[in-house]
DNA sequence: GTCTATAAAAAGATAGAC
DNA sequence: GTCTATCTTTTTATAGAC
């Protein structure tokens, strides 16, 4: 899984970086990041300083993951109403949550610069690529002039984060789509659509 | 602070709510709420069967409170849309976040049913709620007949728990009143004001 | 009912062999 | 560069005095 050709210090960052999206820093120790890779103790702390450094790493990894899939999305063929609403209603495995999002919970990521900047730079980054769609979708007439570009980013951004918040208490993707869908059919009437 | 008068048991569970919200289940440690409480450890296994018990019975407050708020906002006078829009515009303590969305992003919390079931109840009832007033809206003619209540619903509280997520990110609460701002323009306007 | 003392396990980190 | 052994602290839980 995580040991076929990857060097040892991949294996620990690609392994953190699955632990981390599944359980957060504080609730993942060192330990089942190393079990996982099948790597000893002496390793993690000759390729990092330590847990946080490694968890770092892992952060920093996944942002541009993130970072790089809405990007694509974004940029993609369509009118500004049609990406916008691209981005609410993409395939999203929505029990896991957001790698980024998550982190915000975890007391230990927001008291640790290193940890919180890649979230607070992914999620600022995707709210100002979205208004940026917005503000062509207004000069194309496409959205109302009066619309604020940066409210309605924020709102699409958080209608996911808390889309997943409703699925995960749930239990149920459901809960998800159907925060999604509210949000799509709002922005479509306000559209003209 | 939190020994005024009250018997240990009573302060034990305020102690435990507190800390919950503050660092979720995993993070928080027995000791923190026995030093907070200013209670021994002994104290702690006489109420309790242990650290899980004890938030059980917090999460279990902490829902109480949190659905009673939402009740008393929701059956106040005004029109089915003032209403909506009153509980997106509440004053809120933004980067604090929410104290039973927070607990979905904690694996422990997921894997022990009845900590997440407080949870789970909680989120469905405002969602359900919330949903009541959209259809009392839509009898009303105040919302469009074609609006769906429970996915308008779905995106208003995940509006506000994604709020929470994007205002922690940027540890600035301006990025949740964003959201807030956009979802209630969208909600204005299809309600034609 | 409340306390302190103690146990047993798990955490992060270090030392040093290979 | 990688491993195992060890140390220190913290965590949850139990025992037993008062």
């Amino acid at each position: 899984m995580y040991n076929l050709g990857m060097d040892t210090r991949t294996r620990l960052v690609n392994v953190a970086q699955d632990l981390l999206w599944e359980r957060g820093y504080a609730a993942t120790s060192s330990k089942e990041i190393l079990n996982r890779a099948n790597v000893g103790q002496g390793s993690m702390y000759h390729h990092f300083s330590g847990k946080r450094d490694l968890a770092a790493a892992a952060l920093e990894q996944s942002a541009a993951a993130m970072r790089a899939e809405a990007e694509a999305l974004l940029a993609a063929d369509g009118t500004s109403v049609e990406r916008v609403i691209s981005y609410l209603e993409r395939q999203r495995d929505s029990l896991r949550g957001c790698r980024m999002g998550r982190m915000t919970y975890d007391a230990d990521v927001l008291a640790t610069p290193e940890l919180l900047r890649p979230v607070a730079e992914t999620l600022g980054w995707i709210v100002g690529a979205l208004a940026d769609v917005v503000r062509q979708g207004i000069e194309a007439r496409e959205f109302r002039h009066e619309t604020d570009p940066e409210q309605l980013a924020s709102m699409v951004v958080a209608t996911v984060q808390g889309g997943y918040v409703l699925a995960r208490a749930q239990q149920n993707p459901a809960a998800f789509d159907a925060a999604v869908a509210g949000a799509a059919s709002l922005i479509r009437q306000q559209a003209g659509g």
